[in-house]
RNA sequence: UGGCGGGUAGUGUAAUGGUAGCACCGCAGCUUUUGGAGCUGCUUGUCAAGGUUCGAAUCCUUGCCCGCCAGCCA
C-alpha cells in the first residue's frame, strides 16, 4: 500500500498479495451480509467499516445483502434500520442493494445441479435421528439409511418437499459429504429444510429455506464477491463453503475469517439485547444506552467516532476484549475538537453579588469554543444572582482545591473576579448561599492590575438561566465481561446498576433553549452533552450525557 | 487419542529473517479563562524450551495455554 495512513490488517495484506498476482483480474469486491433479525451493534461496525474502507481503499465495490434465508426471525423492521444505520457509517453500496431471497430460484436449480451430480439427498431421518447419526467430536458417524436415494428420487422427492407436499421437519436436503469427516460440518450438512413459514419479502411462496452454508457461497459466488470476510466463528464452515463451490464449479470468493469485536463491560449479542428490548429494560433498540448503533447515533456518537474507533482497534484473528474507554475516547477527541462550550449547572449552589448594582444586567461575550476559534463568541446575560456548580465551593478548602472558598478570589469564566465574603447556612448546617463581592475592573475575566486568581468556574444567572432536563445514564449496559457471566446467572444479574437512567433537573445558559436535536455541547467541565434527537420537543431539548465520566469507570473496573 | 484457528507491554494492534513501533490506559513535569483540554517525557512486551541462521516475534520441533465446532440458526 502506497499510503501510511490507511490501517493495515492481515485481510489487507491477503489482498496485496492477490492485487500482486493479479487474482481476479486485480477486482476487489466485498461485501456486509446481516442477517435482518436485529439491529446492528458497534460490533457490526467493525465489520462494515472492514469491508467499506477495502472497497474504498482499493477502488473496488461494496455490497449490501440482506441473508434473509431463514423467516422465522426476520422483519422488515429490521431490514430498514440496518440500511438506515450502513448509511449513518458512510458505507456506499450504490445500487447494490441484494437479498439472499432474491437468489431462491437460482439457489434451487443449483441444488437440483448437485443432486443430479449424486452430491444431494432427500433425508427424512428426524431431527433426532440426524444429531444422533452426526456422531460427535470424538465419534465418526453413520450412514443415514436415505443415503442411497437415487437421483431420480431426490429430484422428485425435493419438487415435492418444495410444492409443500409434506410437514415442516419431515424431511431435508442434504449434501452428501462424509459421514466420517473430522470436521462435524461435512457430515451430510442439511442444505435445505422445510418452513411452512411467512417470508418478509417472499412471502408464502417458498416452504423450503435454504441453510446457511449452502446459501452464503452461493450469493457471494452469484455477486462475484472477491473476498467473503467474516467472523472466526466461520472458520470452520470454510471447508463447507470451498466444497460447495467446487462442486458446483462456479465462480469462487475466498472466505477470510477475523475475530469479532468484543468490548469490555459491553453486551455485544443480538440475543440479549433483544431480550432488554422485549423484556422492557430499555425504551427501543435506540435507548440511548444500547450499545446498538441507532443507540449510540442517538446518543450522541458521530459517523467519524465510530469509524476512527474501528480503525483504531484493528482487525486479528486473536480474540480479545477492547476496553471500553478506547470507544470513549473516539468520541471525546472529536467532541473536543467540535462541540460548542456552554456553561451549565447541574448542582445549583446560588451566588449572590453583594456589590453588583439591584437590577443590574449586562451581556458578556463567551468563547464558542477555544479548540476552534472560527466558532466564534456568544453573549452570556450576567446579574446579580448566579448559580454556580456545588462542587465549585468549599468551605474548608482541601490543598488541592483552587476554586471558591471564603475568603478566596477566584475567576467567573468570561465575567468577574469575584471573592467570597459570606456563607449562609440553613438550620441543619448546609451551605445555602454564599455572598461574594466583585470587581468591575475584571470585566471579561482579565484583572488591569495583572493580578491572578488559580481558578476559575463556570455559572449560570439564576434569573436567565433556562431550566432543563438532563439525562445521566452510564455508559451502554455494562457487565464485567461480556462473555462472562458466572455460571448458571442470568446475565441480566450483572448488569452495571449503574447504566441505569437518572432524569435531573439542571440550569443552562438561555442560548441553549433553542439546541436543536442531535447537537452536541461541552458543558463545561461536566461532560459532552446531546439534545436527544427523540425526546426533545421544540423550545425544550433534553440533554443526554454522550461520554460517561472516566472515574466511573475506573471505579467500576476495580470493583470487578 | 477429533478437527480448525490463535498466543507481541495493563489493553488493543504493527513489524513476512535485519533497530520490537503505534494507540489507549498509567505515571511525571510544564501549561491553560475551569480540563477529562494542550505540550513534553517515562515505565512496561515477543507463552516456554530446544533447533536452523551472521542475525528469529517471524522459519522448524516439542510442550503449555486460549477460542471455535456436535441447530433442520446465521
Amino acid at each position: 500500500m502506497e499510503s501510511t495512513d490507511k490501517p493495515k490488517n492481515f485481510i489487507r495484506g491477503i489482498i496485496d498479495r492477490d492485487l500482486a498476482e493479479g487474482k481476479n483480474k486485480s477486482r476487489i469486491h466485498t461485501r456486509f451480509p446481516p442477517e435482518p433479525n436485529g439491529y446492528l451493534h458497534i460490533g457490526h461496525a467493525k465489520s462494515i467499516c472492514l469491508n467499506s474502507g477495502i472497497a474504498r481503499d482499493y477502488k473496488g465495490k461494496f455490497n449490501l445483502r440482506f441473508d434473509d434465508t431463514n423467516p422465522c426471525a426476520e422483519e422488515q423492521e429490521y431490514v430498514d434500520s440496518i440500511i438506515a444505520d450502513v448509511k449513518w457509517l458512510g458505507a456506499d453500496w450504490e445500487d447494490r442493494l441484494f437479498y439472499a431471497s432474491d437468489y431462491f430460484e437460482e439457489m434451487y436449480a443449483y441444488a437440483v445441479r448437485l443432486i443430479e451430480k449424486g452430491k444431494a439427498y432427500v433425508c427424512d431421518q428426524t431431527l433426532e435421528e440426524v444429531r444422533e447419526y452426526r456422531g460427535t467430536i470424538k465419534e465418526t458417524g453413520k450412514d443415514s439409511p436415505y443415503r442411497s436415494r437415487t437421483p431420480k428420487e431426490n429430484l422428485e422427492l425435493f419438487e415435492r418437499m418444495s410444492k409443500g407436499e409434506f410437514p415442516d421437519g419431515s424431511k431435508t436436503l442434504r449434501a452428501k459429504i462424509d459421514m466420517k469427516h473430522p470436521n462435524l460440518l461435512m457430515r451430510d450438512p442439511v442444505m435445505y429444510r422445510i418452513l411452512h413459514e411467512e417470508h418478509h419479502r417472499t412471502g408464502s411462496k417458498w416452504c423450503v429455506y435454504p441453510m446457511y452454508d449452502w446459501a452464503h457461497g452461493l450469493e457471494d459466488s452469484l455477486e462475484k464477491i472477491t473476498h467473503s470476510i467474516c467472523t472466526l466463528e466461520f472458520e470452520t464452515h470454510r471447508a463447507l463453503y470451498d466444497w460447495f463451490l467446487d462442486e458446483l464449479e462456479v465462480f469462487h470468493p475466498q472466505q477470510i475469517e477475523f475475530a469479532r469485536l468484543n468490548l469490555s463491560h459491553t453486551v455485544l449479542s443480538k440475543r440479549k439485547l433483544l431480550r432488554l428490548v422485549n423484556e422492557g429494560y430499555v425504551s427501543g433498540w435506540d435507548d440511548p444506552r444500547m450499545p446498538t448503533l441507532a443507540g449510540v447515533r442517538r446518543r450522541g456518537y458521530t459517523t467519524e467516532s465510530i469509524r476512527n474507533f474501528c480503525d483504531t482497534i484493528g482487525v486479528a484473528k486473536m480474540n480479545s476484549i477492547v476496553d471500553i474507554v478506547v470507544l470513549e475516547n473516539s468520541i471525546r477527541e472529536e467532541l473536543n475538537k467540535t462541540a460548542p462550550r456552554a456553561m451549565a449547572v447541574l448542582e445549583p449552589l446560588k451566588v449572590v453579588i453583594t456589590n453588583y448594582p439591584e437590577g443590574q444586567e449586562e451581556e458578556l461575550d463567551a468563547i464558542n469554543n477555544p479548540e476552534d476559534t472560527a466558532a466564534g463568541t456568544r453573549k452570556v446575560p450576567f446579574s446579580k444572582e448566579l448559580y454556580i456548580e456545588k462542587d465549585d465551593f468549599q468551605e474548608e478548602p482541601h490543598k488541592k482545591f483552587f476554586r471558591l472558598a471564603p475568603g478566596r478570589e477566584v475567576r467567573l469564566r468570561y465575567a468577574y473576579f469575584v471573592t467570597c465574603t459570606d456563607v449562609i447556612k440553613d438550620e441543619k448546617g448546609e451551605v445555602r448561599e454564599v455572598h461574594c463581592t466583585y470587581d468591575p475592573e475584571t470585566r471579561g475575566g482579565d484583572s488591569p492590575d495583572g493580578r491572578k486568581v488559580k481558578g476559575t468556574i463556570h455559572w449560570v444567572s439564576a434569573k436567565h438561566a433556562y431550566e432543563a432536563e438532563v439525562r445521566l445514564y452510564d455508559h451502554l449496559f455494562a457487565e464485567r465481561n461480556p462473555n462472562d457471566v458466572e455460571e448458571g446467572k442470568d446475565f441480566l444479574e450483572s448488569l452495571n446498576p449503574q447504566s441505569l437512567e437518572t432524569r435531573k433537573k439542571c440550569y443552562l445558559e438561555p442560548g441553549l433553549k433553542t439546541a436543536d436535536k442531535g447537537n452536541r455541547y461541552q458543558f463545561e467541565r461536566l461532560g459532552y452533552f446531546t439534545a436527544d434527537p427523540v425526546d426533545s420537543k421544540p423550545g425544550s431539548p433534553v440533554f443526554g450525557r454522550i461520554v460517561s465520566l472516566r472515574d466511573t469507570w475506573a471505579k467500576v473496573s476495580k470493583k470487578a
